[in-house]
DNA sequence: TCTGAAGACTTCACAGCTAAAGTTCGACGC
DNA sequence: GCGTCGAACTTTAGCTGTGAAGTCTTCAGA
């Protein structure tokens, strides 16, 4: 018996046009147009983290942990910020936040101590080595993005972005009115 | 003292420029084009999921529910797949997916069986209840991405799918020579 | 000053995933 | 035939996340 035995394809991975060419016989009214772009945006999406989970690993650390580190630097010198803060910024819950920042203080990435003006709060507050995985972890990152964008022109990057905020501002809009 | 208690701000979510601004700052060599799409698609894609997961959730089963049922579909009539083939497509390891699998015949969604013709196989196949609950997501599903990309003219669609695809052409090549 | 309410974080119980070891079956060489 | 290898799935242990309850602190009003 060949390749194919009765009931089971290998199917290595169904390309995005047959993916969507198989949804439009099983679902009439769908917008191929749209899928493409909604399809397209999922599978990039999930490409991209293993890509940087790949090098985040190699440095060290994980995924999660260069999350937390892009958030403190972002927020700026002094590049403090509370858990509850930080928690809403990476779409997680306080308690998965109270954990991560457990690890990373192990690790040394980051410092927690209670804010003396207010006792209810806590910093937690990127270190030196901290600061110093950011920039490992984005040395590596732009070259990959660099990669990965170097088929597109200068203009076309510029209509992407644009075009990607739009779509932002819009699921933003969308979510905030409930 | 008033909202910001010395080290505190609320920042309640630094919008994308200002975020690659200070990104800047911090790392010179910085492309901001480059980083204004790359950012723009990671915030876009937790943004859709989080209204995946609600809209899946209103119809009693979970995102990761929804991607089995999609992946059955997508591989056509009559809709059966084996565990690791799903594992593979869905960027799981086999052991997730006999969980899932679990779950999902446990609710009626798939139902599992030795493949009599090649015993170590099994083969997973979706029910007809499975297939109208992909059908309700996907009615919802499509709605809401109807809606996401309202703003976008059919040219402009046409455009960024086009412009998707290579960027998911470019890192599947890159992924694939390691 | 005391009390109640609200806020910020932590703790606890449990769900879902990964990595690695285990099980079962089929294929191949002798 | 028989033993061994390899493939496909399952099992187990441990990690990371969620939701809900708990603790500690601050603030406003009696």
């Amino acid at each position: 018996m060949g390749d194919t035995a009765d009931g089971l394809q290998p199917v290595p991975e169904p390309s995005l046009d047959e993916q969507i060419a198989v949804y439009q016989r099983e679902f009439q009214d769908l917008d191929p147009q749209v899928e493409k772009v909604v399809s397209a945006l999922s599978r990039l999406n999930r490409r991209m983290n293993v890509a940087y989970g790949r090098q985040t690993a190699a440095l060290g650390i994980s995924n999660a942990e260069w999350e937390v580190l892009k958030a403190l630097v972002i927020s700026g010198a002094p590049y403090r910020m509370g858990p509850s803060e930080l928690a809403k910024q990476l779409g997680l819950t306080p308690a998965a936040m109270t954990h991560r920042i457990d690890r990373m203080t192990a690790e040394g990435l980051v410092t927690r101590e209670r804010d003396e003006s207010n006792r209810v709060r806590v910093i937690v507050e990127l270190t030196a080595g901290g600061r110093s995985k950011w920039l490992d972890a984005m040395r590596a990152a732009t070259i990959f993005e660099e990669d990965l964008l170097q088929d597109l022109s200068t203009e076309e990057r510029g209509v992407l972005g644009d075009m990607l905020t739009r779509l932002l501002d819009r699921v933003e809009d969308l979510q905030s009115r409930n």
